[in-house]
DNA sequence: GCAGCCTTAGTTTTT
DNA sequence: CTAAGGCTGC
């Protein structure tokens, strides 16, 4: 018996026992939705004598997936049971694994992150010598990105009468597509086109992938896409067994293309479906609901649902308003010492959630002070990090040897004389012979030969540094060729660094603190003992599966469990689906929530409000919002008033005074910056005025676009044309008004 | 032509 | 403040 409790209310057992086909679930936060998931899956495998891999169950997160698979496992006693549960990228990965030869997708394609995108189109437009200033990769990316998750097609499509920029675009986005396919490589998009597109490419193949799914469950419906509409359609269209469970108030990710219109297209294409409602919320205190409520109910355009609690009322929700944003940090450890010391909450049962990453710094330095231990979720994820991607790149690389944007990254770390043009110049000649990489090198470095060069004056010339380091990276990579072949991962990974010499070269740098070389270590050997748990897990292919996983993974406790003690720090967008007993949420301010760069739209405001509602109803027994009047964002103080948010509640809105205890040092820095931002202010622009900048010249502003604590400038340079500027940062002289 | 230093710009959310 | 890119000495 497992010490959960695993009962349900008559809704949720309608749910998990209705047996008509398609069935959607709407329900609000804490009502148990992913509950129902987990004992329906359950009820299935044990009750309805359905075998666990003829199911398929899509999350969010694969923290989620792991999570649910966990349950389910322990309700039907059986360990690897064959389930098919994870995101939907992840399960596309698989499916594509098994069944891309059709359309010729090799199983050992290589996944690319964001990185190897910008990496990929910096490439291209070196290429082409375009500019990366006014061909930004990231909105490029993004258009790309858009265009496969919204339009359910690589190939970007026209605009009516497009302008020579989206002309060029579009141009690139083909050579973008090319290259990946020429490096047997698929980015994240692409895991969830291909197979849209290889469910399209064949009734037959449509028919056997699908015919084993006999059952498809959908976890946060709300924040799909259509291209996830659309699989999911396909693979339970031979059994049309189809659930989905969502919560129209916590859709967060639109930005990320998932579309609210699937919770109705759901409805629509599915006249016969079945509608469950669950309102009975379990999670939180009354006061913590009715926070929630106030803050939801004044949203516009949204059906009005209420949910209810049988919970106690619980403590008041504490609302706060802080001096600067170091008081924020030091009252939260305070309280969070104040908890732990009295044993009323363990350090696991905390969690701080924020809206950027960025946010965490100022905590963690105040948890430091006072030595609180802390988990990270999110910010810079572990595959991310520098030293692991150079591992991982080695190992791409012979796992795929179609892989350039790896060999790009590694073919010069650690530094081996081979710089910018040498590299260019073998992507050239490879390019144009149609050689690999890995072969071109081979080719130039026998062209170069003493021997050779007698007989023939090469096309390239190499000097003997380049030459050198050329030939000491493809001694590398046979040796490690050799390596994979023979041994584990584990010991391949050793194997690059002892060939790579990467402790005493790239960890052994002047710049790199002790700590920081020490950390480096202790990411690489926590690789490699992921790696061992490849190297045993006996799948076909663990190298081509090691890294996927990686890839498809947001951090290491998605993929190793470790029991730690510790208060999580995470975004409020990765909190979604989570719960603690004690919730901080500092920094709901104008600015932060909302954020900035959502004040333009009316929708993108509504999704911050969301944003807030899935943070607040995380909380199961105390909640602490709270503000502060000034924060230092990226090096200058910015004041902002509490969030619009946060409206209903002023009347309860303790403003605390500065509890600041720093040196003076940090109070005259602040004072400093301060000093700084009122003269900015002073400045008074106006538009049609005539201003100098430091480094675009002469320009005339065109318009002020008035920020909560900041004005937007957009300024027509003479010689740079037109530009957007903050005018608390930018260096402009007024030259006359 | 390369490597490391120094300047500069830019600040959301993630599979 | 930090990461990325430009510049300059080797
Ligand atoms: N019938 C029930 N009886 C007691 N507790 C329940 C019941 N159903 C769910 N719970 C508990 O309520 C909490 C919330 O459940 P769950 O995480 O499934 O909700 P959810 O609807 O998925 O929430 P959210 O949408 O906010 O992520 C969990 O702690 C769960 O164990």
């Amino acid at each position: 018996m497992s010490i959960e409790n695993f009962d349900l209310n008559l809704a949720q057992q309608e749910a998990v026992e209705y047996e008509g086909g398609q069935l959607m679930i709407l329900a609000g936060p804490g009502s148990g939705k992913t509950r129902v998931i987990a004992n329906k899956i359950t009820h299935l495998i044990q009750n309805k004598n359905i075998h666990p891999s003829n199911i398929f169950a899509a999350t969010f997160t694969k923290k989620a997936a792991n999570e649910m698979q966990e349950r389910v496992e322990v309700l039907i006693q059986k360990k690897r049971s064959g389930l098919n549960i994870g995101t939907f990228h992840s399960l596309c990965a698989l499916i594509l694994r098994k069944y891309g030869k059709h359309i010729n997708i090799n199983n050992n394609f290589t996944i690319y992150d964001g990185d190897d995108q910008r990496s990929l189109i910096k490439t291209i437009l070196i290429e082409e010598n375009l500019n990366t200033q006014i061909y930004n990769p990231y909105k490029i990316i993004n258009k790309i990105s858009k265009n496969k998750n919204k339009k359910l097609t690589n190939q970007l499509i026209e605009e009516f009468q497009p302008s020579a920029y989206e002309r060029k675009i579009n141009e690139i986005a083909y050579k973008y597509q090319n290259s990946l396919t020429k490096n047997n490589a698929l980015d994240f998009d692409d895991l969830l086109i291909y197979c849209y597109q290889l469910l399209l490419s064949s009734e037959n193949i449509r028919k056997d992938i699908s015919s084993k799914y006999h059952h498809v469950l959908i976890d946060e419906f709300q924040d799909t896409n259509l291209l996830q509409y659309e699989i999911s359609k396909l693979l339970s269209s031979v059994h049309k067994n189809i659930t989905v469970v969502g919560d129209p108030d916590q859709s967060i990710y639109s930005w990320r293309s998932a579309q609210i219109e699937n919770l109705t297209k759901f409805q629509n294409d599915h006249p016969l479906h079945k509608l469950v409602l669950l309102e009975q919320n379990y999670r939180s205190t009354k006061s913590i609901l009715e926070v929630a409520s106030n803050i939801i109910q004044n949203s516009t355009d949204r059906i009005q649902r209420e949910i209810w609690t049988n919970n106690k009322i619980g403590d008041a929700v504490e609302f706060q308003n802080f001096e600067q944003g170091e008081d924020e940090g030091d009252y939260i450890a305070k309280t969070i010492i104040d908890y732990t010391k009295s044993q009323k909450a363990e350090p696991k049962d905390i969690a701080i959630m924020y809206r950027t990453n960025a946010q965490s710094r100022i905590i963690e330095e105040a948890l430091l002070v006072k030595n609180i231990q802390y988990k990270i979720v999110g910010g810079l994820r572990f595959y991310e990090r520098k030293e692991i991607k150079d591992i991982l790149a080695y190992l791409r690389i012979l796992q795929n040897k179609n892989d350039s944007v790896a060999f790009t990254r590694i073919i010069n770390t650690p530094t081996r004389g081979i710089g910018k043009e040498s590299l260019s110049r073998l992507i050239k000649y490879a390019d144009e012979s149609n050689h690999l990489l890995i072969e071109e090198i081979r080719l130039q470095i026998t062209n170069n030969t003493a021997e050779n060069l007698t007989k023939k004056e090469p096309l390239w010339k190499i000097r003997t540094k380049t030459l050198n380091g050329l030939k000491e990276f493809l001694n590398i990579y046979d040796a490690l060729q050799q390596s994979v072949s023979e041994q584990s991962i584990a010991q391949t990974i050793e194997s690059v660094m002892k060939l790579t010499n990467y402790k005493n070269t790239v960890l052994n740098q002047d710049a790199m603190t002790i700590e920081q070389q020490n950390s480096k270590i202790e990411n690489i050997n926590e690789l490699i003992s992921i790696a061992q748990e490849y190297d045993t897990k006996g799948s076909d292919e663990p190298l081509v599966e090691f890294l996927h996983d990686l890839s498809l993974v947001a951090d290491v406790s998605d993929v190793k469990e470790e029991e730690t003690n510790a208060i999580t720090l995470t975004t409020l967008h990765s909190a979604k689906g989570l719960e603690f007993p004690i919730v901080f949420l500092p920094g709901v301010e104008e600015g932060l929530l909302p954020h900035m760069m959502s004040l333009d739209s009316k929708d993108d405001i509504e999704e911050e409000r969301r944003i807030l509602y899935v943070g607040v109803t995380r909380a199961k027994i105390k909640l602490y919002i709270s503000s502060a009047k000034n924060r230092f964002i990226a090096g200058s103080s910015r004041s902002a008033k509490p969030s619009r948010f946060l409206d209903p509640f002023t009347k309860t809105m303790k403003s605390s005074p500065s509890m600041s205890h720093k040196d003076n040092y940090h109070k005259n820095f602040i004072a400093e910056r301060k000093k700084i931002l009122i003269q900015k202010r002073e400045e008074h622009f106006i538009s049609g005025m005539k201003v100098n900048h430091n480094i675009f010249g002469a320009g005339i502003i065109i318009s002020i676009e008035e920020r909560s604590d900041d004005q937007q400038l957009t300024i027509a340079f003479k010689e740079k044309g037109l530009k957007k500027l903050l005018a608390s940062h930018a260096p402009l002289e007024i030259i006359s008004g």
